[in-house]
DNA sequence: TCCTATATTTGACCGTGGTCATTATTAATC
DNA sequence: GATTAATAATGACCACGGTCAAATATAGGA
């Protein structure tokens, strides 16, 4: 028969995460160890794989937690230079880290419902939807799209810009690289929103 | 003083390259060891890393072969049956192995140049850009937009669409993923190229 | 042809993620 | 409280990617 978790089972499972989060906190998602965390923990290895299918999972977790915090504070817009602006800040919390995007692309698919990824790509995508209906009510962008697959447009163009902006940390300019997805990313955000007017939304942010 | 290449060297890391070939062909990219590959080219292990920086820019050097023959086929499209055609084929292209998208996120940008990746998207974006093009000329969709621009727009949706129908094996059906995430991709396409008109380029394409 | 500096190869070794048979703990029942 | 069956924790072990000091082979010059 199958029978009620016991208790110490949620405690483990809590310092084993808490234990990951301090250690993401010092070293970077990249710097995690499963040996640390079990260590900090006080658990043996074993714990940490019946916890977690592998060490992934958790960091998907964290990054979640992260990213919540990071694109959490973001306003909805209502202009579009506060899109601009979203769309940066999303851009950065995305790519700050090489792992990031690679967690991000393992995750965001039905594999990462439950780890927190989902709700994150979600809210950013329902936080974008929600500016654009503000937008298009007021003529700010052009009629007749669907301001939710609009939204999910946003985002596929914040995930290739920050793939493209992917980059070795010893070779070339990392700023650069970013640079260049931004402008990336900000032309095709006026492509989809503002067709036929890439230039203008440059030059109406250049102005800000 | 440095002096020219030894003429084994050639020879090395053609028969590393050719035995990851035939393994790949055999496992699939995720099957590749590389124990396997210098068993196979008669080498030791660190004539391998020798060669190539890890084990990825090897994948990602095969992955540039595979995904050029099985998109350079594609014709330029001149309708909208056949820019959703193309759609489908590079969206099986890049996400038949979860192992492909990883690659791709990884290698697109500045990091990617030399093993062909860059080439193959460069090749795909061109593709997208000629046939919409000769389309624009035809007054066949939205004016005003830059094809090459859009054309990467495209590829931007097709990234989105892979990683959202991201799937473990085990778990749920992968078809039905997948087709939720091609349908995913054709809506954004035509939010792109046919502002104002979704529904309409289903209709057509169900159509056919 | 011999010498030597450089290029290339080698394989024992290491770090780290992940496994699994075994041991310890606990919920449920009497 | 004693018994037992399910649940959780353990840590020795393995697989595999990647390293590096030492060994070997070669280009180029005398």
């Amino acid at each position: 028969m199958t029978r009620k978790p016991q208790a110490r089972t949620a405690q483990t499972r809590d310092r084993l995460v808490a234990a990951a989060r301090d250690i993401v906190a010092e070293t970077g998602l990249a710097g995690l160890r499963t040996e640390a965390v079990v260590a900090r923990a006080a658990t043996a290895k074993g714990t940490f794989f019946a916890h977690f299918p592998d060490k992934d999972h958790l960091l998907a977790l964290l990054l979640a937690e992260i990213l919540r915090a990071e694109v959490a504070q973001l306003a909805v817009p209502a202009s579009r230079e506060q899109l601009a602006d979203n769309l940066d800040r999303v851009f950065a919390a995305f790519s700050s880290e090489p792992e990031r995007l690679t967690l991000l692309v393992r995750f965001s698919g039905p594999v990462g419902v439950g780890l927190g990824i989902d709700e994150v790509i979600h809210d950013v995508i329902a936080g974008f939807a929600g500016g654009l209906a503000g937008m298009q009510a007021r003529g700010m962008i052009a009629p007749g799209g669907d301001p939710a697959l609009l939204g999910e447009g946003l985002v596929a163009f914040l995930f290739h810009a920050a793939a493209s902006a992917q980059c070795p940390l010893t070779t070339m300019d990392k700023d650069a690289a970013r640079r260049r997805a931004q402008v990336l990313l900000h032309r095709l955000t006026d492509a989809l929103l503002w067709p036929g007017t890439e230039s203008a939304g440059k030059a109406a942010r250049s102005g800000g």
